[in-house]
DNA sequence: CGTCTATTTGAATGTACTCAAAAGCGGTGG
DNA sequence: CCACCGCTTTTGAGTACATTCAAATAGACG
């Protein structure tokens, strides 16, 4: 099982290493600070109310993460898959309790960190700091460009985006589900993909 | 003069101790990658197509951050303001062409960094370094917020949200740029505004 | 004072939603 | 392996929210 978990962080690297450069040593200490954690398809992470003990790594698998609205209806933040994180980074760096709900789509694998581990990692690693530094830069830069197409686009132009930015996942996701996430119904989404068929 | 700008980082020090501690000589040292800007109302802080030079720490007044789509259209990203940062950031730290165009609205004065002195001071300051990671983290958590905002409510709730969120700039813009901020027409938000009056 | 832009109003239009109902599909248990 | 159940997809009709266009009025600025 030591092997299977040492391809985990292999990837880990390769993933860091797209940002940073970094030793073995480094990134050898840097690994004493997570955790591997499998989880299964509609497993959740995080529910509505619950505090976000840790921020994960995905290694493989796909989640969901949503908001909830008065009025009941489920609107989708993104869908967290290999390479990136999941977690709420609010409700984790505040230690308040979240709005969202993470629920995993497909079978797991994360690789787990607690708030304190990594403000013991970002204080210790100034390699892993400065690419966790350039990972928020870079969420609140895509945030961003996702108000702009949300302002400027309608729902027709954002399913097109959507799928060139995350051709990968689409096959994976229900039409419910993208729906969730561009803003629009499950119905007016059927009738988008069925014009754009052809 | 130099009394004059002492006024200024003195502002900008209680800003920056409502998120980490500083002490005097570390301040002192931060505050030499700084330069004080006075604009104009109505000066162009950024075009599209400029690469954004400084990111501006905002002593006082009040910027419109536009991108226009291809019908022309314009939308507004954020009214940067007293206390807070005015900047493209994406632009700023890829030293790309950006989309967007900063205005000022008001007269205004600002602290500017060039990104090599910014680069610097992350790395001789850690309590610099540290109030500037809460400060991407927080800018991206706001604009996840804004995203769910835009997914789950109709323009009527966003606008009474503005005006919870913003009663202090809300007099100093027109009912076009707010509009342009909510993403509605400004023939709409006219009859919103209407409605909200009594 | 004149010009330019912002606000206000109304009518016609379009985009996207709700509700309802049928058809398809996938997983689960017998 | 099949039958059933529940969820997703598809379709249509009616509706609501928001836009466009046009025109009149009011304000702001030089």
């Amino acid at each position: 099982m030591e092997i299977e978990s040492e391809k985990y962080f292999k990837k880990f690297r390769l993933h860091i290493e797209k940002y940073v450069h970094i030793e073995d040593a480094e990134f050898d200490s840097v690994c004493r600070y997570f955790e591997v954690e499998k989880v299964s398809r509609k497993t959740c992470l995080l529910e509505p109310g619950k505090i976000c003990r840790f921020e994960n790594f995905v290694v493989s698998g796909l989640f969901q993460t949503t908001v909830s609205d008065e009025s009941g209806k489920t609107h989708t933040l993104n869908f967290p898959h290999e390479d990136w994180w999941v977690g709420d980074f609010k409700s984790f760096s505040s230690k308040t309790p979240s709005v969202m709900r993470i629920e995993a789509l497909e079978d797991a694998i994360l690789l787990k960190i607690s708030k304190s581990s990594l403000d013991t990692l970002l204080e210790s690693s100034p390699a892993f700091a400065s690419y966790f530094q350039t990972l928020s830069e870079n969420a609140s830069i895509a945030a961003n460009e996702r108000i702009i197409q949300q302002l400027s686009q309608t729902a027709e132009q954002r399913y097109v985006l959507f799928n060139q930015k995350y051709p990968n996942i689409k096959g994976r996701l229900s039409q419910k589900k993208i729906a969730s996430f561009l803003g629009v119904s499950p119905e007016y989404f059927n009738q988008i993909e069925k014009r754009n068929k052809f």
